[in-house]
DNA sequence: CGGCGGTACATTGCATACAATAGGCGTGTC
DNA sequence: GACACGCCTATTGTATGCAATGTACCGCCG
C-alpha cells in the first residue's frame, strides 16, 4: 500500500482526536445497551469514567444529538435517545428508499471490478451463512450494502445512509437476528442486475429486499416483545 | 401535562443557548455569501466577530461540520465547505428521491384538512407568481414543499429533507432563479393526486417536478458560468 | 395532614487559561 | 545557490473555574 492518497491516512497515530475517541466510545456503549435509551448522562461522569475533561465529552455528545443517538435538552443535558416504534418503521422507510436509490446508481456505474468486488462480498456472506456465523452475517451484509453505495459514487447518500444504518442497526441488533438464506438469494439476483446495468431492476430488486427486512422485523419485534431477550 | 405537543411549555423565552444562535449566524454568514466557501474560520476571530467565547463557537462549527456546511481538519480548523458541481448533482438526487418518497407517504395520509392547506399555498405560491415576487416564490415553494413532508408523517425523512435542502439552495441561490408557472403547474397536478390518495402517482410527479429543476438548475450553472453574476 | 415557599444541591452553560501541534520563516551549512 | 534544520508564531485541542438554571428536598403554614 505505496498509495499516497491512503498511505497517510494514519501513519502511526494522529494526535488522536480526543472528541472522535469519546463519540465512539459512546455509540458503543450505547448500541451495545451499556447506555440505556432514556438515561440520562451527567457530563462529568462520563469525563470521570473515561478519563477526560468534560470538554470532549460535551463536544462528542453534540455530534452524537447531530446523529440521532442522544436528545439534547438545553440546561437539562443528554439523554439516551429512546427510539418509538413509528420511528423504526419511518427509519427503516427512509433506508429503503435510500437504498434502492444506490442500487439504480451502482447498476449505472459498476465496473467490471466493482462486480468482481460484490461477488467476493456474496461468497462471503455466504460462507459465514453455511458456517451458521451471524456475527459474520451481520458484517457481511454491512460490506455487501456498503460496497454499493460506493460503487453508485454518491457520497451525499453515502453520509445519509450511514447515518440511517447505525441507527437502525443500533435497535435490531438486540432482537433480531439477521435474515439467513433468502437475503442472500435476494443479494444475488441485485448482483445480477447491477452487473446487467439495469438500474431501473436493481432499483426493484433492492427496495423489495429491504422491505422484505422490515417484515422481518416485524415479526421479530412481535417474537421480542413477547419473549424479550436477556 | 406531558403531552410535548400541547405542553408549550416556554410562555416567555428560553435561556436563548447561546450556541444555537452562533450556529444560525453562522450559517446565515455562509448561506449568503459572507463567508466564502473555502474560507478558514478561526474560532478566535468569529469569538470576537460575535462577542462571545470561543466554546460556543466550537460546538456550532461542530455541528456545522455534521450538517455539512463547514469542513473540520483535525489541528486545522474549520472551513468553510466548497461545493462541487459534482456533489450538487448528488445533493439535487438524493433530494429527489427524498421528496417522491414524502409524496408518496402523504398521498397516503392526507386528510381534507391538509389538502386545504396545500390549496392554500397553492393560491399562495400562483399569488406570487402572478405578482413577479422571487423571494415570495423561494418561500412559497419552500412552504409547499415543508407542508408535504410534514402530512407524510415522517419526522426521519423530514430531518433529512431539510438538511439536504437547505444546501441546495445554500448553492443554488446566488445563480438560480426560481422556476415560474410550470412549476406551479406541477404542483397543481400533484396536489391533485395526493387528494385521490394515489401514491404512486404523487411519487411520480414528484420525481418529474424535482427532476425538471434538477434541468432547469443545469441551464442556469451553465448561463451563469457563462455570465457571472455580480 | 396537605399545600406552599424557600433553600440547598446537582448539573449545565459559558468563559478563560494552559498545553500541544502545524506551518512559516530565517539562518546555517554543504 | 539550494537544501535542511530549528525556532517562532498562530491556531487548535484540552482542562479548569465560575455563574446561572432547574430540581428536589425540607421545613413551615393553613
Amino acid at each position: 500500500m505505496r498509495d499516497p492518497a491512503t498511505a497517510s491516512a494514519r501513519p502511526v497515530a494522529r494526535p488522536a482526536p480526543l472528541r472522535q475517541a469519546v463519540y465512539d466510545a459512546l455509540a458503543e456503549l450505547i448500541a451495545n445497551g451499556t447506555l440505556r435509551p432514556g438515561q440520562h448522562l451527567v457530563e462529568s461522569d462520563l469525563a470521570d469514567y473515561l478519563g477526560v475533561s468534560r470538554q470532549p465529552i460535551r463536544e462528542a455528545l453534540q455530534r452524537l444529538h447531530g446523529d440521532g443517538w442522544v436528545e439534547l435538552r438545553p440546561a437539562h443535558g443528554a439523554f439516551v435517545h429512546t427510539p418509538t416504534e413509528e420511528e423504526i418503521g419511518q427509519l427503516l422507510g427512509v433506508r429503503s428508499v435510500l437504498e434502492a436509490y444506490s442500487a439504480y446508481g451502482a447498476a449505472q456505474r459498476a465496473t467490471a471490478a466493482d462486480v468482481a468486488r460484490l461477488r467476493e462480498l456474496q461468497a462471503a456472506g455466504e460462507a459465514a451463512l453455511a458456517a451458521d456465523d451471524p456475527r459474520g452475517l451481520v458484517d457481511a451484509n454491512a460490506a455487501l450494502h456498503s460496497c454499493i453505495v460506493q460503487i453508485s459514487g454518491n457520497k451525499v447518500l453515502a453520509d445519509l445512509i450511514s447515518l440511517v444504518e447505525r441507527r437502525v442497526r443500533w435497535y435490531f441488533t438486540p432482537i433480531a437476528r439477521p435474515r439467513g438464506r433468502e437475503a442472500w438469494i435476494e443479494h444475488a439476483s441485485l448482483i445480477a442486475a447491477i452487473a446487467d446495468g439495469d438500474a431501473e431492476r436493481a432499483q426493484q430488486l433492492m427496495r423489495g429486499h429491504t422491505e422484505q427486512t422490515i417484515e422481518t422485523y416485524r415479526k421479530d419485534a412481535v417474537t421480542a416483545a413477547q419473549a424479550p431477550v436477556g
